[in-house]
DNA sequence: TGGAATACGAAAACTGTTTTCAATATCGAA
DNA sequence: TTCGATATTGAAAACAGTTTTCGTATTCCA
């Protein structure tokens, strides 16, 4: 099992090397670099984990208060577009996007209780899921898998319940 | 691989039972039997796969025209309550709900062409979930696995593709 | 049966997200 | 630079799916 740490820093380097990929995707699309686009997406690259909308514009607008929903919503949609996030949905009707970890590809645990969620990799799971794939005349494009649960170390994570936990949904 | 099949006949005790089962649900909790709710109950029971509040709506108004939205999305979360319906959400927004089949737990497997959602069983996989668990000091309420992609079988899936493919997300 | 409690249906309200629209900003060409 | 075509913005309206409200109707126990 390996599971992802997020390092607690920011690594500007990378932040800058994704503002630049972005801004090279804006350029080749022929869209023009606005103050707000920029102010939200060096927002969003410096911060860590699965950001909802209501989260991004809130940091957002301690930049720049006159930035509105719509231009986030219209920023992160580019940003999925580009490649450079993700957008994903926990169930609790919520859209939250995550940048890319260096790790292409993971699953996702979710505590019920204090609302974290982890991220894991395993390979012997994915080929497993595969091989069932074939066995189904299936071709996987993408796949995702949660799980749903609680963290064991309760101490800490009932410490970290200031979040809410994920209204989830799941089988 | 166990692929889950179901049958094409509607299991008519299997649906007496269901309809006993939440009848015995509302009284326990002091409900009051109605028309419209047995009406709803009976037809989503005699439908098969996972059905959309708007799909059940329509076949429940050929019935009865008079019945609403409300009625429909007041009788599911009963259902759901009554734990003989799950609620499953794939990523185009609608909720969908799933009378339970003969198998207790099962995942899904969605073909972006044609929009077929098959089940499948792996009791490897689940143990491997656990495993992974486990190690990561967290415990499994449930979990979600879905793998998106394409049938090989490509005639029989063009052949499907009447109702349009969900239009999904995920990792 | 009477009547308290529950359910109904239509419409309004809500939530998260997308679109509209008039005003503004960007940026390549002149 | 300035122009001007085109893209972008922000506020507000629109949207889609779902939930709630509210007055009326139904259920069902005493």
């Amino acid at each position: 099992m390996v599971t992802l740490n997020r390092t607690r820093e920011v690594n500007e380097t990378l932040v800058k090397e994704k503002e630049a990929a972005f801004a090279e995707f804006i350029q080749r699309k022929g869209l023009k670099t606005t103050r707000q686009r920029n102010t939200i997406i060096s927002t969003f690259f410096r911060l860590r984990g699965h950001i909802s909308v209501e989260e991004l514009l809130n940091e957002v607008k301690k930049v720049n208060p006159r930035i509105g929903y719509a231009t986030v919503y219209r920023t992160l949609h580019l940003l999925v577009e580009s490649g450079l996030v993700e957008e994903r949905r926990f169930g609790d009707g919520l859209a939250r996007y995550e940048g890319h970890s260096d790790v292409e590809h993971h699953d996702h645990m979710i505590c019920l209780e204090c609302g974290e969620i982890s991220e894991f990799y395993n390979p012997r799971l994915e080929a497993l899921q595969e091989k069932l794939a074939e066995e189904n005349n299936f071709e996987i494009f993408r796949h995702r898998l949660e799980l749903y649960g609680a963290c064991k170390d309760k101490t800490a994570c009932q410490a970290r319940k200031g979040k809410k936990a994920a209204k989830s949904q799941g089988a």
